[in-house]
DNA sequence: TACCAGGAGAAAA
DNA sequence: TTTTCTCATGGT
């Protein structure tokens, strides 16, 4: 088994998944805060809500009542710390220039201050990268952790950008490629982690719908 | 009822 | 420097 042979079997399991669902960059990175430590589905009612009030732009969430943003982000959960994470995010964006500006960035200097915004971590940073930005980085996040130390692939303490690194290594310089794994490995722990509480160990399970 | 979800930062040890 | 605590809604 190796990381490379991971992919392979993710894929024919659950099919290409073409993350991520959003109507454009801005929307992506506003989703990449909202879905800190949540699900997706109540992300997806928390932009709802900001899209109805037409409020899904740096403009509305900088300038906006703090108390109302809030209260647009309320499904998401944390919507406290999350609209001042989601300010610094659009307070950022707007002092450097907009979409346009930061997109003729080179990736290791995006990266270095995206991570210098409050509130973006390292998975959110290159959720960020890979997803509104289509940088080539690989995402690591906790799903990663649990899959490959249970496969023995890693070791299980290895630091954010050595996990990265051995990713980026084995798979390539392909952006679709690491867009693609990442949101298998997604897909997988979500479908084979659905009892109470969570199984850890369920890749080996012959009854596993997605066994690697 | 208790657990957990597509984390990150601050505080404590 | 490493570990623990806090932030919080909502689905199962």
């Amino acid at each position: 088994m190796s990381i490379r042979r991971v992919y392979k079997s993710l894929l024919e399991n659950y099919g290409p998944q073409s993350w991520w669902p959003s109507d454009s960059p801005f929307e992506t990175m506003v989703g990449a805060i909202l879905t800190q430590n949540t699900t997706w589905t109540h992300v997806e009612k928390a932009i709802n809500n900001l899209k109805a009030n037409k409020a899904l732009t740096p403009e509305t969430i900088l300038y906006r009542d703090e108390a109302q943003i809030a209260a647009w982000i309320k499904p998401s959960g944390y919507y406290n710390v999350k609209t001042r994470r989601l300010r610094a995010l659009c307070a950022w964006l707007v002092e450097s220039g907009g979409e346009e500006a930061i997109a003729k960035m080179p990736t290791p200097a995006l990266r270095e201050a995206l991570l210098g915004v409050k509130g973006v971590g390292p998975e959110t940073c290159d959720d960020i990268l890979l997803y509104a930005l289509n940088r080539p980085v690989f995402v690591i996040d906790n799903y990663t952790r649990r899959i490959f130390s249970r496969l023995d692939l890693i070791d299980g303490g290895e630091s954010y950008d050595e996990l990265q690194a051995l990713f980026e290594q084995a798979m390539g310089d392909d952006r679709d490629v690491f867009s693609e794994y990442h949101a298998l490995i997604v897909i997988h722990a979500k479908e084979v982690c659905r009892k109470k509480p969570a199984c850890h160990a369920c890749c080996f399970a012959t009854s596993c719908p997605g066994r690697i």
